[in-house]
RNA sequence: GCCCCCGUAGCUCAAUUGGACAGAGCGUCGGCCUUCUAAGCCGAAUGUUGCAGGUUCGAGCCCUGCCGGGGGCACCA
């Protein structure tokens, strides 16, 4: 009883010392630089900040921190022998193999094979912690995306945003963060009247009056179906009636439609956040109120200005009309105080390429109304070109000339949609080939990757069928696991935590996706060379290597759930 | 004209935020199916990181100036 806390405490360090060697080595370095000082083998000098890091180059160990080449200057000794007083004084740590010195100056530390070894079984006492880290526990987290207007179907950008988004969502939770996600639902405003406009012309016109659409009016088919949906329902009854109740009735279709659509690709917001609310909560205006009591807005032309050239805007902007209706920026604004009263420790907002500039915008408003702008991330992506046949097709929302996300759902499927929406950084451009995401080869990263996961499964069902005994892996004595394959798909195993962290603290989920093809990269060969179910394989081994495959198995189904895509048994 | 992103192998992109010899995939070339396993594996070739300076022990990464591509610069969102 009285061992129970030590027990959780062990267990506590245990996780850690899977997850975060660098920080631990970090610290430990940290410690041998103290220690080397204190029995004088380094003279004194203050500790820079030590970070050790995971070499490319593999050969160069598991993990190398450049340290001694940064104190060369303070020290004034050669940054090889601050390195070698650093080794001389590392703590013993049970994980490490050998420890190195290495021109000019880098020390390489290795894990023991022995740890490696290890590995399977940690892996398998909680292959849903696996990767897991903690420098979100007990903060509040808010990821905004997608975002677009109920005007139209989810476009190809927004569905990149959504991606990002959600695979951000899930590894800040894995992070510790209580994490909200949310959608900012543009339910009032210009573009909601052009769509009622839009509808009624349709309806108009489908009762044979000569009317027609304004150029600023929306184009797409899909207008035309509301427009009947409306004439099968109602008949020839709303003639008369003003455009805002065909608004009113689109945007709520279209935006069912929306939440319908981004579902099958596993994106569920936790909060539609309705811009009307703003209004009528009285929050825009109260917002206008405290920009003005603190002197960032003037009056000239009949508009209200926001000075935000204060904040170093190149002009001063328009937050209410001449004739008296806000722009897009106050509501915007009142956003964001919002989001700083709701006391989010982080909030990350996800905009395509035609929001680079007024993002800022709303950060200064944010300033302006006494608020740090630090706890919000702005993250901005590039945009999605769909490629067929090795050309691209061009698109345009309001020409009505798109391929709608259903119709992608439809054709490629879901995970190959969320892979190749993060499969770049958000900096470049996806380009979306869609010949290449419904192949089923090793040319298709989705495919190879799945297929690890598959043939892991596939190893277990052969073994099912034969009536072996499902838990014979149980007591594997793992330190047969000696194949160089092996360990080094067990050191990038490994590595997921370390670009857990990565992804949520640079927010650049690409690094999954491409850790996901690493990983995969590494099993298939493994696969192909420890074999588990010959003959010729010695039992202590077979059993040894059903462990491993059973956390490789186990693995790849973590990394696939963390990216929001299927775990399939068979392909 | 101003702002943002990009410029890395033939093509599409990475590169642990300033670290070691710049890496993957596709494409090209050459091998591998009597064994759970070819929807797969092994191997080879490929670079003045757009150009010119600068910062320092060290630059694809930071600074300055050019060149080129994309996007944005509304009292639209």
């Amino acid at each position: 009883m009285r061992d129970f806390p030590l027990r959780l405490r062990a267990a506590k360090l245990l996780e850690l010392a899977i997850m975060l060697h660098h920080h631990e080595l970090a610290a430990a370095v940290r410690a041998a630089l103290l220690a080397a000082q204190a029995g004088g083998a380094l003279p004194p000098f203050d500790l820079p900040d030590v970070t050790v890091e995971r070499p490319r180059e593999t050969s160069h160990g598991d993990y190398a921190t450049a340290v001694a080449l940064q104190l060369a200057r303070p020290a004034r000794m050669a940054p090889l022998k601050i390195a070698q007083a650093i080794a001389d004084h590392l703590p013993p740590l049970d994980y490490l193999g050998e420890v190195n010195v290495a021109p000019p100056g880098f020390i390489n530390f290795r894990l023991s094979d022995a740890w490696l070894q290890g590995l399977p079984e940690r892996i398998l006492a909680d292959p849903a912690a696996f990767g897991r880290v903690d420098h979100g526990a007990g903060q509040k987290a808010q990821v905004e995306c997608v975002s677009a207007n109920p005007t139209g179907p989810i476009t190809l950008g927004r569905t990149r945003g959504g991606v990002i988004g959600d695979t951000l969502h899930r590894a800040l939770e894995n992070a510790g963060y209580d994490v909200t996600l949310e959608y900012y639902y543009n339910d009032a405003g210009r573009q909601i009247t052009l769509l009622g406009e839009s509808v009624k012309v349709r309806y108009l016109q489908l009762l044979g009056q000569p009317v027609e659409l304004a150029e600023e009016h929306y184009q797409g088919d899909y207008i035309t179906d509301l427009a009947r949906e409306l004439l099968a329902e109602r008949g020839d009854a709303l003639v008369d009636v003003p455009s805002d109740t065909f608004a009113a009735y689109a945007r709520d279709r279209i935006s069912a439609q929306q939440k319908a659509t981004l579902a099958r690709v596993g994106i569920v917001f936790d909060n539609y956040f309705r811009e009307a609310s703003l209004y009528e909560t009285g929050q825009v205006w109260q917002t206008l109120a405290e920009l003005n009591e603190r002197g960032y807005v003037y009056e000239k032309d009949g508009a209200q200005w926001f000075r935000s050239t204060e904040f170093g805007d190149d002009k001063d902007r328009v937050v209410v009309k001449a004739g008296g209706e806000p722009t897009y920026r106050l509501p915007d604004m009142a956003y964001h105080r919002d989001k700083a009263q709701r006391g989010f420790d982080l909030v990350v907002d996800i905009f395509g390429p035609d929001h680079h500039a007024t993002a800022p915008q709303v950060l200064m408003g944010v300033r302006a109304l006494g608020y740090s702008s630090d706890f919000v991330h702005t993250l901005l992506h590039q945009i999605v070109t769909l490629v067929r046949g090795g050309g691209a097709l061009k698109m345009s929302t309001r020409r009505g000339v798109y391929v709608t996300l259903d119709e992608l759902v439809d054709e490629v499927g879901a995970d190959a949609i969320r892979y190749f929406m993060i499969s770049r950084s958000a900096n470049s451009p996806v380009e979306f080939d869609l010949d290449l995401a419904v192949e089923r080869s090793d040319k298709n990263p989705v495919y190879y990757i799945q297929n690890a996961h598959v043939r892991c499964a596939g190893i277990f069902r052969k073994w099912a069928e034969a009536g072996l005994p499902a838990d014979a892996d149980n007591d594997a004595d793992l330190s047969l696991l000696t194949h160089p394959r092996e360990l080094a798909f067990l050191r990038k195993a490994l590595e997921l935590g370390d670009v857990l962290e990565t992804v949520t603290t640079l927010y650049e989920p690409h690094r999954l996706a491409f850790y996901a093809y690493d990983l995969a990269a590494l099993f298939h060969p493994t696969y192909e060379e420890c074999r588990v179910l010959h003959s010729d394989v010695p039992e202590p081994l077979r059993r040894a290597r059903l462990r491993f495959y059973r956390a490789a198995q186990a693995v790849f189904a973590r990394v696939l759930d963390l990216m929001g895509m299927s775990a399939p048994e068979v392909m």
